[in-house]
DNA sequence: TGTACATCAGTGAACGCGCGTTCACTGATGTAC
DNA sequence: TGTACATCAGTGAACGCGCGTTCACTGATGTAC
């Protein structure tokens, strides 16, 4: 998040800054950003071609960057402290955010905003995330039994609430923080309870009867 | 949601299309609207304050209609389908949200808006269907066993994943929203087997040994 | 039943302002020979 | 080592435009007597 030089450098963070403050990348103003960078409203053309450029490259400096971090701790963390994976990742994940409170708003405030492509882009982001988390599980064999559709479906829960949590927990206190983050462990322990109990509840009612069922997510659709 | 006359009406409605169209009630400008509506600039000014007092109109106007269907499709659910009552739920909401697209992308949107009247009306309409479904929950016995924080909980989780999934679900076309249905149904059913079944096992362990424990949200922090 | 007045939704012209974008320019840095 | 040129980040003035807001006005509806 820091290769890139002088005013560029300088108008993305100015962006993320005012963006965060007031919630919304979309009223952002062409001068109002070149004010707040210290910089002449033409310098702007000089490295984006318009406010959705610039937007995208600020997702895809996080997108570099979150990314990577999120795999490495998981890996770290089922070295060093197994059994407390799903908690200190979150903690990891919340972490950041901690540490990148404008990205965040602007990811979150992005995600449904006006800018089509800013808000793919955002999740596209969110999808890989839940995708690598994915693979991560199946690989540190984090849920031994469950088949890699479940996990599938779990990682995108789990996404998706902590990403909407984060703004919440960026506007809390302490206090309110750590009641997150034991919400948000609360959260995944049902759903792997959950997602475990029916698994087995499922693979015995294939096992016991020789009648023939529907294999794999029955489709029961509700009417 | 019509009970107030002629150009309010319009300027409400005007103001639902245009906001949902480009997902953001921040950029709304005062003489555009008035032209969506078919009326003179001024107009604007005999029935709102600004922008942020007609967008509390329209949520409290939302409010005031999706909570009391949502109660009632509950009791009547549970009266006619019993066991079918999260799925049918989650149906009559979504049913409700493909009533009023234009209502559901300014809500989303609103939630991480520019606007904080606007931010906190949408949460508090949030918590209080919340509150509702938990009240309901309890009074209907759906989640026997479950004591009364454990389904707030629940309540919290289930309206927050609903609330954010709907703009996705109306953006999807007839077979998306089947397998959007069909997610939120696996994630309530997850969520109550894994709450039900660490109950249980907190019960066991409270039971069994003679040994002291703490009781009710055992706070055991992670770190 | 008729008259005088108040209320209220809606109109149209006018204001000053900040906006996005364009143009021609500067000055520093890199590069070819 | 020196010269000529290209590239590139940044500047400052100027443009036309749509914006929010104000003012004084209209015309319909309701109400007191």
């Amino acid at each position: 998040m820091d290769d890139v030089a002088g005013g560029k450098r300088k108008l993305i963070d100015a962006a993320l800054r005012l963006a965060a403050a007031r919630r919304s990348f979309a009223g952002l103003g062409l001068r109002e950003l070149a004010r707040e960078a210290g910089l002449n409203p033409n310098t702007f053309y000089r490295h984006f071609r318009d406010m959705e450029d610039l937007a995208l490259t600020a997702v895809a400096e996080v997108s570099n960057e979150l990314r990577p971090m999120l795999r490495a701790a998981r890996w770290a963390i089922a070295r060093d402290y197994p059994g407390e994976v799903a908690t200190r990742a979150c903690e990891a994940f919340f972490a950041y955010a901690e540490a990148h409170p404008d990205a965040f708003f602007v990811g979150v405030c992005g995600s449904t905003g006006p800018q089509p492509a800013l808000r793919d882009a955002v999740r596209q982001l969110l999808a890989d995330i839940a995708a690598e988390m994915a693979e991560d599980i199946e690989r540190l064999e984090l849920c031994p039994g469950l088949p890699r559709p479940v996990i599938d479906d779990l990682s995108g829960y789990v996404v998706s609430y902590l990403f909407h949590l984060s703004t919440d927990y960026l506007e809390d206190d302490a206090r309110g923080r750590r009641q997150r983050i034991e919400q948000s462990r609360q959260l995944i322990c049902w759903l792997l309870r959950g997602a475990a109990e029916q698994q087995r509840a499922q693979e015995l009612a294939h096992a016991q009867p020789a009648a023939t069922r529907k294999r794999k997510a029955p489709d029961r659709r509700p009417h």
